[in-house]
DNA sequence: CATGAATGAGGCTTCATTCAT
DNA sequence: GATGAATGAAGCCTCATTCAT
């Protein structure tokens, strides 16, 4: 019944990403979109009905697959090393996110629903972050002469650092480093 | 009393930049800065005859300021600490460099030239950040297993740790704290 | 159980009828009827291949039934009450007509068939309201001072006049008084 | 200063009457209004920056008149004549009325406000003619075995009577008849 | 210079309608 | 027949930019 799907959600969402990235909040358009998969611009209406909407839905899907992660992290041996693996693989989520401000929150009822659950899932990365410093402060290896929260945000800003010219394991190996020990010798 | 309004160039950047970072570069429109301004839309042209040409030409006169401030930095006692503090002043450069993807490079000729300026004071910011990390390297006090990259990549991200409860001031010293020597107690 | 759901043509008047008292001919989507259906839009379309072939042939069939109402009121003791009588119960055909001069005429044969029956229709009401005026005329209990095609319209505007608080009886009583003795005490 | 306008709300408001009432709410698009204004349609804008904007700001616009002329009758020597003759002179008022339920009234605060002031000269209407028709009760000029409201609805629905060949004045003599005492010879 | 007016280009959305299963 | 998918045309709206005073 009915025809065949000529694009899926998954391609829906890679392409979005893609054009996000290359274009920001401002330079993402139904039909820039349209034009990479395909199809019509209004063949896009049928599956989100608001630029926002197709938007905070991916990002949402995005945040989902980086928490499920960082549970992974947060069980190995090394979780702060973990951690910084995790951020190598989603570098894009730090600039994913910078588009958060520009979104028009009240857009529709939908777009509400996925703005919360982001702050939701923003809010569960942001402690478990905590909840690994504040274990390894118990065994010893995290100092506590500087609030949780900043420390946090010095281990969220490395996803900022950017690639040179290296892989992403090196990139992690060196940022690791970094963070483990600063820069002293 | 009553003579025509002149648009003071200080307060045009000044009001730039608040509608930059509250808005990004989607909301920067000419007419959201013309009502903050309290002038007419098409004043605007007179002084910038391209939404581009305004922004860029802030751009460099911010990034100026700043290489400035890191001349200064580095002929302090503590290069590196005086770096974290100028980040700490100028926690916004990064917010406002995230607008240059987005900025249609080729509007204009003297767009052209601005853009160009930026990436030369962005290089010369690298360069000069590089350049206190090797002294100090030859001084023992900075690391050398890890490529001078991504020793700058590192000293630069500290800028987006955020602010959360603390002063300008104390934000600096935990986060310099962070930076000499990393997360390890 | 479960088989695929077929339209009921009544239904499909019906709803068409509700749908344009409550939302006028530019509210009148097959998007919206579909919904109230239960059907795919697009099922519609075996029915009826054409938006104004559906409201049209809907109109039709709604005038039929007036019209067939009218003969019957003609018949009557006394018509001109029975015909107030009719307006309390089609109130609405008033409002059904208004959305006529925005249907494209052109859309289809088959439309311009319908509309056509619909003119018919509607002169065929104007004059069994004649008619009737007529006879009254003749009997002495109609005034001749004023032109028909006028007192014709008086008549016909009493379906305008809303109901307040009345059943729809009263509110015929209290019309008819009107129509037959005007405002004079 | 700036240069002359090409179009005033004058011509605007004319323009906007033929056309809703050519083609009613579905039919009027700002496209069509600047097509016959001969303007670009983004310069309708300039004055309304919305279709409901315009709309409702014109339907106001109307209803005030009619008001005011409503004030004067009301002073008349014989009020519901001079009411008559006022219908006679805004023929269209119902017509325009009649669009009032399809406008999205939360489209803007603007559109909000307009909407609430034709309600209220609305209302204002309807009470104005019943102080008229109260009054002539006193005097014994109009019959108190109708309820109030529906005196109103007919002295109002009268409005809908259609011109067939005569001239305003004819119409309203001929209705003002009719009005007062009814079909009854 | 400053301004108010006009405009075009470009992005957003909604539907009627067609297609393939 | 019934359906879900795709589409184009048409209307909405917002700006950057130009023009004439």
């Amino acid at each position: 019944m009915g025809r065949a799907k000529t694009i899926d959600e998954v391609q829906l969402f890679q392409e979005t990403e893609k054009l996000i990235l290359e274009s920001g909040y401002a330079g993402f358009h139904f039909k820039a979109l349209s034009e990479r998969l395909g199809v019509a611009r209004s063949t896009i209406y049928n599956y989100y009905s608001k630029k926002e909407e197709l938007i905070t839905a991916f990002m949402v899907h995005l945040l989902e697959q980086v928490v499920e992660n960082m549970d992974r992290a947060s069980r190995s041996d090394d979780p702060v090393h973990a951690l910084i693996q995790l951020w190598g693989r989603y570098a894009n989520i730090h600039q994913m996110m910078q588009v958060m401000p520009y979104i028009d929150k009240e857009a529709s009822p939908k777009v509400q629903k996925s703005v919360e659950a982001m702050f939701q899932l923003l809010q569960k990365m942001r402690s478990k972050i905590k909840d690994i410093l504040i274990e390894e402060q118990q065994h010893g290896s995290v100092r506590d002469d500087v609030p949780l929260d900043t420390l946090a945000g010095f281990v969220m800003s490395a996803v900022q650092i950017p690639y040179r010219h290296q892989s992403e394991e090196e990139w992690a190996e060196e940022v690791y480093k970094l963070i483990r020990s600063g820069l002293s010798a």
